[in-house]
DNA sequence: ATTTCCCGCCAAAGG
DNA sequence: CCTTTGGCGGGAAAT
């Protein structure tokens, strides 16, 4: 990234010349250059790219071509050549309109930075100047350019909540530019963006942001639909399958039962405002509808977590195509980046599964579930739970207050672990997250929250109350100084551990963690923003609490709660329900609605698939149905406790065995990282999985913060 | 070796 | 024709 900055710079200020240079090149070059190109290097990307990059580079190509057209640079090759950095000026060069329309305006800023990026840009920058030529700098690394960290960029642009009056249009070319990436990476973004309706397209370059208002609304639609259809029943299918043997086929269980031309249909616009109009044109093609599919499938899974494989398939029987092996393979590629974008939403999170036969790359959804009552139902829920949030703030209060103190006297700590990974933790953090919006939501202001509350804000803010963010314990935005808040977020996560976690704790996690949000200043656009990993914390509180762990293995708790998972309830009555939208201004919100993201665990957790589970609705439907409001809070309240969460569930249960036989899975994965809890569903059907946060995760993005590793 | 997934060619959809 | 959208898959970085 700073090396992108770095560019955009230059090409801002056409001042030095060695970006004149390049600019120019980048102009004249634009695809012809290519050509060119090619002759000389054809180093060992293939013969496209390159050209494009390297004449851009600001440091070296001073000498080359001088003023011609020339169009690439050489030097690539010449060593490492750079894999790719630059991009930004590819992007100029690509699309000369936008470029030419940068110039012109000079509008964009080098917004971005990201966290990460720093330290390897600063020493690059450094020696850039001096020439150096050589050795690009740095490695862009592909972390720093996935799609995943790009949608972040994105999203940290716009409000995730924007004002019911104002309308934000967005821009493709300027997003393009401003983040610097080519414009087809965008309609990556944008395409599942809209599938979820954050974003609408409304002319031809344009789209308008919609924000998360109506992402309760949608994944309602969705969850609808994918009960409709079976997906659950055809997860469980290919999952059996597969523990059988190898065998493929697909087919077998009906999928087809309904007409797919219908779903989609319906995916299609759900929701929207301008009624009429579309008939649809859309061709909608693959990723839209993919993205759609892919969150139904969440959305009806019992466990939350769909396996990349899984998916591939079932999005591939639909659309009967042959069943290649090849396809299969792209299917899940486009999955891949899908996942990232739902992922930088907080939408879902990897995780492995482990099962007889191996891991697997899986997911997990993390987000609102529960929508299911109504909308009134909604409202009283959320009310509640507000209630409930306010007490346990109130009472609290000291506590959280304690904890930031703690926060700034103490650095961090070691994070990252290896093994443990703390269920608790992650759920805690959800929690809070959820009380946290919940309480923005309706308090919405108020301050009664925490101490310090929020004032500030004030006018910024008030375009978006809160920021929002993500939510997610994962991703937090925090403008400015990111090191507050990971700090924070990790002095929390000891903090609820010498508690033992209760849902006090959760809730003055909450606060606390609202207050660091309220801190920040909330920016608008561009802000950078920062998502720590959730993993090291995790793994920090893992290691605390079971310290010693480390080396045993053996690991053997789980158990865990398991927890109403219930809540998606079954179906039934959500499906009556429907109505898609009524009018209405929308207006804020509703209320809150769902969230509640429960995971608690997040470390192994054994999946469930029943073959058949036929009758699932026990522990659920109880519930749903019968009390309804009070029901959400107990919910609540249960993972809140999550230690406790046993006794409940009871009968609830799932049961969650985790352990118990194959062997003990305990010992493979104990390596990766044992475990915390599983939630199994219920069930206890045969095939389950294991599965493990993936450590990876934790790597891509910010190595170098925590300051004490010990590692 | 496997998993993740960036990159960008190139073909449809507009216009 | 040109531009905007976006399917698609090679193949390389990350693990």
């Amino acid at each position: 990234m700073e090396v992108n900055c770095l560019t955009l710079k230059d090409l801002i200020s056409p001042r030095q010349p060695r970006l004149d240079f390049a600019v120019e090149d980048g102009e004249n070059a634009q695809k012809e250059n290519i050509f060119v190109d090619r002759s000389r290097m054809a180093p060992k990307t293939p013969i496209k790219n390159e050209p494009i990059d390297l004449s851009k580079q600001k440091k070296f190509t001073p000498e080359r071509n001088p003023i011609t057209p020339v169009k690439l640079v050489d030097r690539q090759q010449a060593e490492p050549w750079t894999p790719t950095a630059n991009l930004k000026m590819l992007i100029s060069a690509a699309s000369p309109d936008i470029r030419d329309r940068e110039k012109k305006k000079g509008l964009f800023r080098p917004i971005e930075n990201k966290d990460d990026a720093f330290t390897d840009s600063l020493q690059l920058d450094v020696v850039g100047d001096s020439a150096v030529d050589e050795f690009e700098k740095q490695r862009p690394s592909r972390k720093q350019k996935s799609l995943g960290l790009l949608c972040q960029k994105f999203l940290a642009r716009y409000p995730s909540y924007p004002l019911s009056t104002e309308k934000t249009t967005i821009s493709l070319d300027e997003v393009a530019v401003s983040l610097g990436v080519e414009r087809r990476r965008i309609y990556d973004i944008v395409n599942v963006l809209e599938s979820l309706h954050l974003v609408s397209r409304v002319a031809k370059n344009q789209y308008g942001w919609h924000g998360r208002h109506s992402l309760p609304k949608t994944l309602k639609n969705l969850q609808r639909l994918g009960e409709e259809q079976k997906y659950e029943e055809q997860m469980a299918c290919l999952q059996q399958k597969e523990l059988d043997l190898i065998d493929y086929k697909f087919g077998e269980r009906k999928k087809d039962g309904d007409p797919d031309s219908q779903e989609q249909q319906l995916l299609d616009f759900p929701e929207p405002d301008c009624p009429s109009s579309s008939a649809n044109s859309r061709k909608d093609k693959s990723l839209r509808i993919m993205s759609q599919k892919f969150v139904m499938l969440f959305l009806v899974s019992k466990t939350k977590i769909v396996t990349l494989d899984v998916a591939a398939k079932i999005l591939i029987e639909e659309s009967q195509d042959a069943p290649d092996h090849s396809k299969f393979k792209t299917k899940v590629r486009r999955l891949y980046d899908i996942a990232n974008v739902l992922t930088s939403l907080a939408l879902i999170k990897k995780v492995h599964v482990t099962e007889e036969r191996g891991r697997k790359p899986a997911f997990k959804w993390i987000g609102p579930v529960d929508f299911s009552s109504s909308d009134e139902e909604l409202v009283d829920v959320s009310a509640s739970i507000q209630v409930c949030a306010k007490q346990k703030l109130a009472r609290h209060v000291q506590a959280s207050e304690r904890i930031q103190r703690k926060v700034n006297s103490e650095p961090s700590s070691p994070y990252r672990e290896e093994q443990g990974s703390g269920g608790y933790s992650l759920e805690i953090g959800s929690l809070a997250a959820v009380y946290r919006q919940k309480i923005e939501d309706n308090s919405q202001g108020k301050a009664f929250a925490s101490k310090r509350v929020v004032p500030p804000s004030s006018s910024l803010d008030s375009v978006a109350p809160f920021p929002v963010l993500s939510v997610d314990p994962e991703y937090c935005v925090n403008p400015l100084a990111h090191p507050v808040f990971s700090v924070a977020q990790t002095d929390l996560q000891a903090f609820s551990m010498q508690n033992g976690l209760n849902g006090q704790v959760d809730v003055s996690l909450a606060s606390a963690a609202s207050a660091v949000e309220s801190l920040k200043p909330a920016l608008l656009a561009g802000q950078p923003l920062v998502y720590v990993p959730s993993a090291s914390l995790f793994m920090l509180y893992g290691s605390l609490q079971e310290g010693p762990a480390s080396g045993s293995g053996s690991e053997r708790d789980d158990r865990s709660s398991e927890a109403p998972a219930t809540v998606e309830l079954s179906s039934a009555p959500s499906a009556q329900k429907r109505l898609c939208e009524e009018r209405k201004p929308q207006e804020e919100d509703e209320p809150a609605t769902k969230r509640q993201s429960r995971e608690y665990e997040d470390g192994p957790l054994s999946l469930v698939m029943p073959k058949k589970p036929s009758d699932s609705t026990d522990l659920a439907s109880p519930k749903t149905m019968g009390n309804r409001a009070s029901i959400p809070l107990k919910d609540i309240h249960v993972n809140g406790q999550l230690p406790a969460a046993e006794e409940i569930s009871g009968k609830a249960t799932a049961n969650c065995f985790v352990s118990s036989e194959w062997g003990n899975p305990s010992r493979n994965t104990n390596v990766e990282k044992p475990s915390k809890e599983n939630e199994s569903t219920k069930e206890p059907s045969l095939l389950q999985y294991l599965c493990v946060q993936s450590p990876a995760v934790t790597s891509s993005s910010d190595p170098q913060e925590h300051p004490t590793h010990t590692s």
